[in-house]
DNA sequence: TGCAATTCCATTGACGCCCAAATTTTCCCA
DNA sequence: TGGGAAAATTTGGGCGTCAATGGAATTGCA
């Protein structure tokens, strides 16, 4: 199902003889309602894996450039990451694309695709490589969760401040 | 009963030759309250159980990234965790939804599953899981009670050691 | 003209959707 | 307080649609 918001769950599945694969239903979905023509599409910049989306995604893309200066070297230096590595692939009347060689090459793609969502974007992973990723995400939450609830509530050691101090 | 809360108590069902189970009623009927067309759920964070809800629990989760920036290495991060991980499964006319394979692979689930309710959401538990849950839950309250009464009795004696140093 | 890439078409299987039966629960009245 | 009727819920199944996949045909390019 696929409510009204963005890029939601994963799914894996396998390219065909020649190279294609089928973005999954749900995604599909919330491209047309994004409006974007094709499939915008460029290496994740911390990660092994392709950022894909639409309008939404652009806008979020620009959204980062603009508070840089100009000419900076940070702006040059995301703009050739962000824009320079960015194709648009073309999605065939049964909702396939086909990635590039240098987009396989960047995530190490072979057989088969692992689409992740993202609300407003979603990656595309070597499968295997995503199973590794998911598993430092939630030890990384986990870990983050237990500084936030520690930081709530104190079961039943109170912090070694002096007086009754209002927090 | 079903008070205008949230959700309560616990149900135990099968499910059918298809994959189905159907929601308890009350639970539905939380669930129309909220409004949420289909039902949200996601692989607990602490548990070998999945969440269950609508807006309120969707409101959870999304909370968790809200604070982090746009582009940042965590929000990706967490993103993967909690919106890769995340699905919204139809609910049929009759009531009832289809666990996805990961879902089911996640908390161990087979024939049947428990429907336990935590009032802003709810869990499903394969069955024996749950009573082991259950069992070391009351047996670690039974604990921390017996923690707070001793301060109580002792109201200036140094705090009792607290018991399990945390896992 | 041969090769490759892209578009189009067809098959398969899964899933959503609807209808019907049976069991359980609720409520009312004797 | 017990029986029984009515309603609601839980089950089971059938059918149609859509998505995924594989292959065929057509076009463009060398």
């Amino acid at each position: 199902m696929d409510g009204s918001g963005g890029f939601l769950s994963n799914y894996t599945s396998r390219l065909d003889a020649k190279g294609r694969v089928s973005i999954p239903a749900p995604f599909r979905a919330v491209l047309a309602r994004d409006g974007f023509e094709g499939l915008y599409v460029h290496p994740s910049l911390d990660v092994e894996a392709v950022d894909c989306g639409g309008h939404a995604l652009l806008r979020e893309i620009h959204g980062l450039l603009r508070p840089l200066s100009p000419y900076s070297e940070e702006r040059d230096l995301f703009s050739t990451a962000l824009i320079g590595t960015s194709e648009i692939l073309k999605i065939d009347s049964e909702g396939r694309v086909n990635l590039s060689e240098s987009i396989k090459a960047y995530a190490g793609i072979g057989a088969e695709v692992a689409f992740v969502g993202h609300d407003f974007k979603f990656q595309i992973w070597e499968p295997g490589r995503f199973r590794v990723h998911l598993a430092e995400a939630k030890s990384r939450l986990h870990d983050f969760r237990k500084q936030l609830s520690a930081r709530h509530v104190a079961p039943d050691s109170p912090p070694p401040r002096p007086h009754g101090a209002r927090e």
